[in-house]
DNA sequence: TCGTCATATCGTAATATTACGATATGACGA
DNA sequence: TCGTCATATCGTAATATTACGATATGACGA
């Protein structure tokens, strides 16, 4: 245990960006399939679209995700494969 | 991608008990530890007591940690092996 | 150049989390 | 039985997050 729990703040800012169920499904989306357009999220997510974004952006923000764009749609993609492997353990194994 | 993202809440109640600096320092001390008085923990982790035993509240709910009550004493554990494997992922290899 | 489509950002109300002092509970030794 | 120590719970102010409509931006085809 540690005198300053201070220095667990950037691994913590990271879970908190997962600490979402629908974060966790657009990741989740995204390590089963490289690459996906945020109008496809839209349409199978229901939710308004400004919801929608705003989580991309929480995500983007943690660096969990980034996008790219292809004039006028976007795509977005997992930042890289370590996050997937993470999703799995937890997604599939589960904690308990 | 899935139509609902309901089906995510579960993972998410686990991921966002955790999402906090001071809950991955608990959990990391016992995850090096064992188990740790609830004492030991107020004494290295300068916070009042009940801000503690708020902390450790929130992670006995999401079963990732448990006690044992000993006379006057408690101690926690995690809950099982794979908390610490989890732990050991996100914090010692990280995510990036 | 315009209208439209895809996406991001802004503003904000509702709700949840955090932090912590005050109080409750329950075990122990005198 | 009492006082004390260890821990949990309560109450609550401050702050952060969530959800979403309204608006902005920027690419594209007509």
């Amino acid at each position: 245990m540690d005198s300053s729990y201070k220095q667990y703040e950037p691994a913590a800012e990271i879970i908190k960006a997962m600490a979402h169920p629908m974060r966790l499904c657009i990741l989740k989306g995204l390590s089963d399939q490289e690459s996906v357009r945020v109008s496809e999220m839209t349409s199978c997510l229901s939710v308004p679209q400004s919801t929608l974004s705003q989580q991309l952006s929480i995500l983007r923000r943690a660096k969990l995700i980034v996008s790219e764009h292809h004039g006028k749609y976007v795509e977005y993609k997992l930042a890289n494969q370590k996050i997937a492997k993470f999703l799995d353990k937890l997604l599939k194994e589960g904690l308990y």
